[in-house]
DNA sequence: TGCCGCTTAGGTGTATACACCTTATGCCAT
DNA sequence: ATGGCATAAGGTGTATACACCTAAGCGGCA
């Protein structure tokens, strides 16, 4: 019976770990749960998650073409550091790309649409005054690929996802010493969105993201700079 | 003697075979040397190059992220084949970026930039009548780094550079048919180019780029409808 | 004769042993 | 006491054997 299934739905019973490995991993740089310059090792990381060396080089790799990590012979995979000109290059560029978003061709929104922002809206109200790291980025997380869901240019698409995980994790970084700020600025990108999304008005979203993006950027270069 | 200079300069010293790899295959497929929808094997490769399959999988991963390849369990390394609207995707994101290029970030253009593209002008010029593919694809692919390396901004060159990969099969293909105009093209390009070059004004070499890269694209649209 | 299932050849995916690189440590010479 | 060099430990880079997946070819059966 199991077999049977399994020749009828072969792509779903197909599993490639590399795969979810580098899903996991890229997560856990996002949330700084590896902190920028941290030496990951690959045994140590084939020990944990239960296979061979070859799998864990494998999302090491694919990490390290992203821009997450670095690795180096004789020393391991070092946890891209948070070089602060590159992230201002980063950050320009997302910016000018949300622009683009309204210029590239998206799908319709759908009731559907707003229904998640409004669930995601409900969430960040529940955040209150306890400021639940891994909650806020859940949310922001998804908030990101709810937008990201509208766009049909594939292209376009993998390097918005791309260059949102490259900045994210500064973005977490400065977000959890203003918590009370980041859940303010999450609530209305989420009631700006929803605005834009009910009216169905692409360039309207690309605006509003542009605006955030930015609003992001201005408290990590605060943080940076204090003066 | 040798051994003092690998302590010297260990970072000239540094092979690493799957880079070279990885850059050479890539060539190849944007020169169609690898028609679209071929199949390529890694023990192929592998005995090619002289190395075991390891590095040969690496760099086949790394064309895999960059969206070159598409490696399949059980069958082999497929090249992937040029979707016509993946490529009106890549050409719509390719002139968007290219009026970016103007607004994020370059150096000044130097004297040194002047003469290669005066070069480059003359290679164009002596590829006269008899269309050498080989030649025009160099011709191209020093040109676009020479576009490429006035960019300031690192993340946005890399996603500059990519996109051209992925495009500039596309290209060439069409090209090869309609030689004389490709000629053409490409020599008004590069006189364009130097234009802006010597007056030092990024955003002309912008809308130069914008306009040859949407040129290609009309030329490519011809020839896969005709009608 | 046509269809279904088995078999097999050849591919990628994984585990593992070993080679090489990098760095830290400690001894030796000055 | 200190500087330099040898050595060892632990990391990534590579080669290789094997497991699993896929598709094509072939033979048996209706």
């Amino acid at each position: 019976m199991d077999e049977k299934m399994k020749h009828r739905h072969p792509a779903a019973a197909k599993r490639v770990p590399s795969h979810d490995i580098h899903a996991q991993l890229r997560d856990r740089i996002c949330l700084l749960e590896y902190r920028p310059g941290e030496i990951l090792g690959e045994t140590m990381l084939a020990d944990e998650f239960g296979v061979s060396r070859t799998p864990v080089r494998e999302a090491l790799q694919r990490l390290a073409v992203e821009g997450l990590v670095e690795v180096r012979n004789g020393i391991g995979t070092i946890v891209t550091p948070l070089n602060f000109e590159e992230l201002q290059e980063i950050y320009k560029v997302r910016t000018e790309m949300a622009l683009m978003l309204g210029r590239i061709g998206t799908r319709t929104c759908i009731h559907a649409d707003t229904e998640e922002l409004e669930t995601l809206l409900g969430r960040t109200s529940s955040l209150g005054q306890s400021f639940n790291v891994r909650e806020y980025w859940d949310i922001n997380h998804q908030l990101h690929f709810a937008v990201s869901n509208i766009i049909l240019n594939r292209t376009f698409r993998e390097i918005w996802d791309n260059l949102y995980f490259k900045a994210s994790r500064a973005w977490y970084d400065v977000a959890k010493t203003m918590s009370a700020d980041a859940i303010d600025l999450l609530t209305m990108e989420i009631t700006d969105l929803m605005v834009a999304v009910r009216e169905n008005d692409a360039e309207a979203i690309s605006y509003v993201k542009r605006n955030y993006i930015n609003y992001s950027w201005q408290r990590i270069l605060r943080q940076a700079r204090p003066a």
